[in-house]
DNA sequence: ACGGCGTGTTAGCTTCATCTAACAACTAAA
DNA sequence: TTTAGTTGTTAGATGAAGCTAACACGCCGT
């Protein structure tokens, strides 16, 4: 699984997202929720494409492969935990959770996320531990800090 | 205050711990430090030196003005507060934890920050409640969610 | 059948952050 | 004082991500 670019990953998840509930997203409906121009989300689909995450045909909605679409059910999925973990255990305001939570995921490692998820099954006692955390661990070893 | 780049405020961060116990820093140091060439530093301190946040003299060190130590500080602590609480609470890996919290400290937001801050205060029993929350907290009213 | 309008695409430019390579200035040792 | 080595600087290139402006397509409605 090759390495995104912060802003792919975004789109990647924009089409995710947009595609629930239907076979595709349109080039327009993606620039809006991005906020960009719709010039620079071709250029970001050609991206995708070529990297296998999105079949984009001309004057075709957007689709996501198999690869893309499991990539960006884990970007989403880290987006809820970090959003949980920031409203139900340290008590942040929703809007601004949500805002956080959106940046926070593109950056933070598998393993910090794992163990948000781990605290908050055991702090909040219920949520069943995220089974997608030993699947998002797989081709991350440790590295050293670079900061 | 002016908004700095992910980039800026990193090297911003690097010349402030690199002048700890001495009053200036030195390009190859930063260089290091970042990971970077002495070139990309030397562009990064133009810049920084334009927004008045460092007094850059040709072949001199490289030294802070209040601005930009004040500035510095604020991200520093950011950037401890994310660490604690991923290695004290949520129990991630040391080395992680510091690599996250460089990523996260530039994209999430006071409120969060803070919220971090007083929940540790609460679990961890200890720990004055970090004094910049509420510096922090300043000339950042909240927006609505972009994503 | 044909115009329009919304949608998608392309070309070309800008800004940033990075790099390499070459050069200039400092500093310390012989 | 001369010079070698380290440090700092400049110039120019690259690649990513965005933009605007202009053009191409496709689908409706008449």
């Amino acid at each position: 699984m090759e390495k995104l670019s912060f802003s792919m990953e975004n789109y990647l998840e924009a089409v995710y997202e947009l595609s629930q509930g239907g076979d595709g997203a349109r080039v327009t409906d993606i620039a809006q929720r991005m906020g960009v121009t719709k010039a620079s989300t071709n250029n970001a689909m050609a991206t995708l494409a070529e990297k296998g995450l999105i079949i984009n045909e001309k004057y075709q909605d957007v689709r996501l492969t198999a690869e893309g679409r499991q990539r960006a059910k884990l970007t989403s999925e880290k987006h809820t935990i970090i959003r949980r973990l920031l409203v139900e255990v340290l008590g942040v305001d929703p809007a601004t959770a949500e805002e956080d939570a959106c940046e926070i995921e593109h950056v933070i490692s598998p393993e910090s996320v794992c163990a948000m998820d781990a605290y908050m099954s055991r702090v909040l006692g219920a949520g069943p531990t995220c089974e997608n955390c030993l699947m998002e661990m797989k081709g991350k070893p440790p590295e050293g800090p670079k900061n």
